[in-house]
RNA sequence: GCAUCAGUAGCUCAGUGGAUAGAGCAAUGGCCUCCGGAGCCAUGUGCGGAGGUUCGAUUCCUCUCUGGUGCACCA
């Protein structure tokens, strides 16, 4: 509809492009101000008139349009008002659609996503969550546009911590300990290492002395290094399973170990390397950033060596258009450095190719999460507290309104997980987030349960309708209200919605819009009975329930989320 | 110190170079014998401060204040 509007202004108007024109044409905030409306500022310059005169003389000559109302002249604006039958049929028809919402312009390129990516032996906590969640819905996002994603679990392990914990492991632990406890135990050796190192800071040497071992292929230490990690492993896909996430590769760090020679070699050739402090650096004072430091003085590889070798790991192997990095943004700086140090070696792509999508931090009542401190909450705590207290809520609800829930432990996992998620992905990821156990469990409102809530809703309205017919003809000018029409403005907006999703990097743009859509349906409930006499408004009224209830799943789907029929 | 991000309602947050700046939470008061009350409706003296660009700035620029984060051998 909007392209006839564009179509229209195109012919009528001097001096400006479609695409121009596609950018100024706006939905007015309110719908007593038309369904499209094209302001007229920009044009008073060029044409020298005042831009309410401009709009007046636009309306005259666009006239008569058998699509059109009327063309209303507000201001410098000039408003459009659609036939509402019309309006309608093509608003209903375009969200019926079996990729409403998606496209075909990604065009099977390649995006990789480097994401999750939990330090080995260390437990998944909070902070963990939110790379995974946010990292997966934008896989999503991406796939929905027809991109060939490829989801990356850069997995933290290699490098000195591990020497850390070889050496606590062989002062301190037992094989016993670790085997009953796990990571759990781990991150005990690694605080008691932290705790010993203070007062003995030549442990330190110690452990880079074991990591450099490591590097070299040393076999004890290769063992308890592998040891370590599956038990590791093991955890974390306990906790993905949990989530409903997986993803393309695990390639963690230590798969680019024999590949940092090669960056080295690179950075030489080209003559970038630099020595300071008897470590080999990139010097970026021109750039404003502090050195990227290459290799550590006693020769061995550091992060921004093994992230530089995955990059180009990923451009021969994927030949991506893009690689996304979702961390928090204490790590700007040093994405910063190592894309500059990719650009610096002839390397244009990474100016636009290589992207740092950062997230603000995640605290605990105020205080930084420090698993030395003990002020932590663990992922699959929280899902597992979300998931429980959703199951009291749903008993609670079947006894009280004698609803019969086929799969309530299923169900339960959907909200409460989905709860998370949500809660998770509503907001900018830039923002802090401090974590609040009453805020995660208050389901009413602008929540996931919310959401769900209402697409339950959307499926028991249609499964209880009488007389329905799927295939029956609808008579689109049978829906004239406020509510309906303002539903099926927002449910219209999700190709929209998908695309400056994937462009701001921004899956909270998806939550809002489900949470809109969600509020409109809702708003239209009150106001219309679907399950009527009138057969014909029943079926017009029974066709927005079907949009509504598609549109709402895709949306969420897009966040990682499913919605379940009954809650 | 340098860099960087943020500052909108009591709280948590949306939002846009333009038509009266919006939601949720919390609070108070309402909601049809009828499709799901995890719902709907009603109540809101707010864009940190100062300049500048512009016909128009909460939005862009500069400065400033406040807070977060980062600044080499951890990742």
């Amino acid at each position: 509809m909007k392209q006839q509007i564009i179509d229209l202004i195109e012919k009528n108007v001097e001096g400006l492009n479609r695409e121009e024109i596609s950018a100024l044409i706006e939905i007015p905030p309110k719908p007593e101000l038309g369904d499209f409306a094209f302001p007229c500022f920009r044009l008073a310059k060029t044409m020298r008139k005042a831009p309410q005169m401009i709009a007046a003389d636009i309306k005259d000559a666009i006239g008569e349009v058998d699509f059109i109302e009327e063309i209303a002249v507000q201001g410098a604006y000039l408003n459009f008002f659609i036939k509402k039958n019309i309006f309608v049929k093509s608003m209903v028809e375009a969200a019926s659609a079996d990729n409403f919402g998606g496209s075909n312009v990604g065009d099977g390129k390649c995006i990789c996503i480097d994401y999750s990516s939990p330090n080995v032996a260390k437990n998944f906590h909070v902070g963990h969550l939110r790379t995974t969640i946010i990292g997966n819905s934008l896989y999503k996002i991406y796939s929905k546009l027809g991109y060939d994603v490829k989801r990356i679990n850069h997995l933290g392990d290699w490098g000195t911590q591990f020497g850390k914990l070889i050496v606590a492991y062989k002062a301190w632990g037992n094989e016993e300990a670790v085997k009953k406890d796990g990571v759990g135990e781990l991150m005990k050796l690694y605080v008691k290492f932290h705790d010993e190192a203070k007062e003995n800071p030549t442990l330190n040497d110690e452990a880079r002395a074991w990591f450099v071992k490591m590097e070299q292929g040393d076999e004890e230490a290769l063992k308890i290094w592998q040891w370590f990690k599956d038990i590791s492993l093991i955890e974390y896909k306990r906790t993905y399973d949990l989530l409903g996430m997986d993803f393309d590769y695990y390639l963690g760090e230590s798969f680019y170990r024999d590949k940092t020679d090669d960056v080295v070699n690179k950075l030489t050739s080209a003559n970038l390397l630099t020595e300071s402090e008897g470590a080999k650096i990139v010097d970026l004072e021109a750039y404003d950033m502090a050195p990227c430091l290459i290799l550590k003085n006693d020769g061995s590889s550091i992060y921004a060596t093994r992230d530089l070798a995955a990059i180009f790991y990923r451009k021969d192997t994927y030949n991506f258009v893009k690689c996304l990095y979702v961390t928090g943004q204490e790590q700007k700086l040093h994405f910063s450095q190592v894309f500059k140090v990719v650009e610096l070696l002839g390397n244009e792509w990474a100016k636009d190719q290589l992207v740092h999508i950062p997230y603000g931090l995640v605290s605990l009542e105020g205080a930084k999460l420090s698993t030395r401190s003990g002020n932590i909450i663990y992922a699959e705590d929280i899902l597992l507290e979300a998931v429980s207290k959703v199951k009291d809520i749903i008993i609670e609800n079947m006894e009280k309104k004698g609803q019969d829930i086929q799969d309530v432990d299923g169900t339960a996992k959907m909200v409460g997980v989905g709860a998370v998620l949500f809660n998770d992905l509503y907001n900018q990821r830039i923002k802090d987030v401090s974590f609040s156990w009453d805020k995660l469990l208050n389901f009413n409102g602008e929540t996931g349960p919310y959401v769900q809530y209402t697409y339950a809703r959307c499926s028991s309205i249609l499964r209880g309708l009488d007389n329905y017919d799927e295939n029956a003809d609808i008579d689109y000018s049978l829906i004239t209200d406020a509510a309906s029409i303002d539903l099926l403005k927002e449910i219209n907006r999700f190709p929209q919605v998908v695309v400056d999703a994937a462009d701001k990097y921004e899956p909270s743009q998806i939550a809002r819009f489900a949470v809109a859509v969600a509020q409109s349906f809702n708003k239209f409930y009150n106001e219309n009975r679907i399950n009527i006499d009138d057969s014909a408004l029943k079926h017009a009224r029974a066709a927005l329930v079907k949009i509504t209830r598609k549109t709402i799943k895709d949306a969420m789907l897009l966040l990682g989320i499913d919605c379940p029929e009954q809650m």
